[in-house]
DNA sequence: CGGTATCCCGGCCGATACTG
DNA sequence: CAGTATCGGCCGGGATACCG
């Protein structure tokens, strides 16, 4: 009973990230997922080396960082250049792709932080509702 | 008028999503959690009651569904109107704030759905390089 | 430096039952 | 209909150790 096939012929706009089984839905998480989003915002300024990024990228631990850059490597959003020396250096870069996309990620977070007192506020109306004043 | 200007001898951005102890970053993500950001896509059309919103995000529980939109209305991003009537009937909708953020994250959806074909390349070709000698 | 392998804990999340 | 309460599995993710 699952609507979920997608036709690989029909190209028209296949994709609806509503339905949980599509794949729009899976990258969508690893983009705005807890690590994904920072990487690429962190990666829109330019090429960052492994270390580097995980500077920048406050609170990532090794396996983290690596797991996400793998899975935005393969969702072709980052392209890993890695130079045979010694000691090994590998830097990563956003591809056309990723750089549309961290481009309205960006977008959203600057919006957000530029409006984050109003959250605040909404935070302290809310709590106060409920610690009944 | 922007909050960009809090201490000319401080930082430029009172906020930085970088910074793991900021508080924009626990936004973040509520917004681009697992069901914040199809919650609020889901709003975007329109009000909607509770199990409207269950049926429209594909897989929500009614308890990651309640718990995403406790968390949404404290931040101020989703408005919660309950009447009582019997049965009762509580509509959900974003507020101003929410749909400025609701309309950014749409984007990325939309923007991304169009270039799932390219992510799905990426895909295969990084999947062939690992596995297909 | 740039990772991978392993262990393990907390909490995310789904399932179920119950309430108003 | 619109939720809350509770339990339990599973896995995200941190810490550590180890490799090229």
């Amino acid at each position: 009973m699952t609507i979920t096939q997608v036709d690989a012929e029909d190209h028209a706009l296949p994709f609806n990230v509503f339905a949980k089984a599509c794949p729009s839905r899976g990258t969508l998480e690893h983009i705005t997922g807890r690590w994904g989003g920072l990487t690429l915002g962190a990666l829109y300024e330019g090429s960052l080396r492994f270390n580097e990024l995980r500077r920048r990228v406050d609170g990532v631990s090794e396996k983290m960082l690596s797991q996400t850059l793998h899975a935005l490597e393969r969702d072709g959003l980052v392209h890993r250049e890695a130079q045979p020396t010694n000691p090994p250096r590998v830097d990563y870069e956003l591809t056309p792709l990723g750089r549309e996309v961290a481009e309205r990620l960006l977008g959203l977070i600057h919006h957000l932080e530029s409006r984050m007192d109003d959250v605040l506020a909404a935070r302290e109306a809310y709590d106060g509702m409920r610690g009944g004043v």
